[in-house]
RNA sequence: GGGCCGUUAGCUCAGCUGGUAGAGCAGUUGGCUUUUAACCAAUUGGUCGCGCGUUCGAAUCGCGCACGGCCCA
């Protein structure tokens, strides 16, 4: 709140506001104000299941329905001595009609007709269907429960500005309905999520957000500071290796949807902060995880959209069929027809091949970097069905074990649906000398510059010295699936609060 | 960071090659006891995002800035 020395500068008060503001003195004179003593026993959806079955006569001839609802008046149609009003409760709409010589005395000119789109009223009545056979009720008490100040939008084009949308996002999901069925869908995938993983015994935890030592992911760390304790501290960049502490500590299957924040630009894709559920799983390898990862977003699919056929922004993805499993480099020559395995060879070879694609590379790069720019630069976007890449350069991979076959990459897999990045896994490295050795590498790039490279963290290697059983731990991007399950172009669209720059 | 587009009444939008701003909705007043974006009549409401410039004159042209959208890096 506002101090007192500093009260809020009504800069846009208007004649409609002012005019509110008027009537709510009137009501304050009349000891009726923002009372907080009505009872809400139907809302509009249940009564339109139960009742919007019978016709009016039907309706007529029964037992009187008595109900007693509540809600914002988003509409109203005042034809004399009687009107009709639409009220919008939690998940929907009714119609109420209203008449004066039912009311009190003089209520209906003096109150009903002076209250606004937007206010909250509660009404006491029957249900009647009207001649056009929409279900409404036949008001016999009616109060005013929260006087609005401000006016709505448009009544017929709802909210357009995108700005405003995400803004005010409160009278975006007033007055559009898609908007509030985006958010109602993410709950959803949000608890379908969590069910799938306490199905699949998994355990949820909660591990800190404000790191000493950020790490898990190589990204730029929000800084914060802790006064008391007079230190620096981060925002977590990833929950990973607190996640896996907890693998060493016996919890075997472990997850946490989590909040996650990175110090980088915003995007259509981008937000500072942003949601991912990791999960942790020992005695399990990362085949385990993609199996879990597919069945996953098919139950989410048929959630959502009721089908395995998944529009999205004019295309449509298969979620019926097993996801393609393709390594790195080989999904470098089958989506680039002119590369041949043998480009991939060598760090010459890879060099040329990258300067040829016109992609950008450092001095420092090895051969698995390289190949990964080629591969983000060149495929990622092609890659539409969902598809695993797999077999990840461990240079490129400072969390992930070794594949036993071949020590220059990694049992790694990431999941790519409409050329995104929608999940990362792998089989987790928990020989701790060798975890070392990667975080020294890691600091050795942090010293010649690269500010996403990640710190050495002395207390996980600790955690790993006493052992991690083999463990394979995935993320997967929370807003992104949302993002692709509510067919929404932008990831502020699956974000009730998006950040955004401030306007002063 | 670069390019393109946008910002006009509370909301949705017009406003041409420069001549001092309009509609619909919402609001106000009146009419109407089964309406459906109710309808009919009258009516209020503007720092044209901000600043500088060109001009007799700028919502309109130029430059800069802010915020937003899309694309690119």
């Amino acid at each position: 709140m506002s101090n007192a020395e500093n009260p809020t500068p009504e800069v846009d008060e208007n004649k409609i506001i002012a005019e509110r503001r008027a009537k709510l003195d009137g009501l304050r004179e009349i000891g009726h104000s923002y009372p907080n003593t009505f009872r809400r026993q139907d809302v509009s959806v249940d009564l339109a299941k139960k009742y919007d079955q019978y016709t009016k006569a039907e309706l007529a001839e029964m037992e009187p329905v008595r109900v007693k609802v509540a809600g914002r008046m988003m509409l109203r149609r005042i034809m004399g001595k009687a009107s009709f009003a639409t009220l919008q409760d939690t998940d929907g709409r009714l119609q109420i009609y209203v008449t004066r010589d039912e009311l009190p005395e003089g209520f209906y000119n003096t109150q009903f007709k002076k209250w606004d789109l937007g206010d909250i009223v509660g009404a006491e009545g029957y249900l009647f269907k009207t001649n056009t056979g929409e279900l409404s009720v036949h008001v016999e008490a009616i109060e005013l429960i929260t006087k609005s100040l401000r006016p709505l939008p448009d009544k017929f084009h709802g909210l357009q500005d995108q700005e405003t949308r995400y803004r005010q996002r409160y009278v975006d999901l007033i007055v559009n309905e898609d908007s509030r069925n985006t958010f109602i869908l993410r709950s959803k995938i949000v608890q379908h999520v969590r069910n799938f993983l306490i199905r699949k015994n998994f355990m949820e935890v909660e591990t800190p957000m404000m790191h000493v030592i950020p790490g898990g992911a190589t990204a730029k760390p929000f800084n914060t500071y802790h006064n008391a304790l007079d230190m620096p501290l981060y925002l977590r960049i990833a929950p990973e290796l607190y996640l896996k502490r907890l693998v060493v500590g016996g919890f075997e299957r472990v997850f946490e949807i989590n909040r996650s924040f990175r110090n980088e630009g915003l995007s259509t894709r981008h937000n500072p902060e942003f949601t991912m559920v990791e999960f942790y799983a020992a005695y399990t390898d990362y085949h385990a995880l993609m199996d879990y990862t597919e069945e996953l977003l098919k139950e989410i699919a048929e959630l959502s959209v009721g089908s395995t056929q998944v529009p999205y922004q004019g295309q449509v993805f298969d979620f019926a069929k097993p996801f393609a499993r393709l390594s790195m480099k080989d999904s470098i020559v089958q989506y680039n027809p002119e590369v041949t395995l043998a480009d991939l060879e060598t760090l010459e070879s890879a060099t040329a091949l990258a300067n040829k694609m016109h992609v950008h590379i450092e001095e420092s790069y090895g051969l698995g970097k390289v190949i990964t720019e080629i591969f983000e630069e060149h495929v990622e976007e092609k890659l539409m069905d969902p598809t695993f890449i797999t077999a990840y350069p461990a240079e490129v991979s400072p969390l992930a074990r070794r594949c036993d076959h071949d020590n220059t990459i990694t049992d790694r897999f990431e999941l790519f649906i409409g050329g995104r990045e929608l999940a990362n896994g792998f089989n987790e490295l928990n020989d701790a000398e060798d975890q070392a050795k990667r975080f020294k590498a890691q600091v050795a790039a942090k010293d010649a510059g690269d500010d996403e490279a990640m710190h050495y963290d002395e207390d996980y290697i600790k955690a790993l010295e006493h052992g991690m059983p083999p463990t394979a731990g995935e993320g997967i991007g929370i807003d992104r699936l949302v993002m692709l399950f509510t067919d929404s172009p932008s990831i502020r669209d699956v974000l009730l609060f998006p950040h955004m720059r401030s306007q002063d």
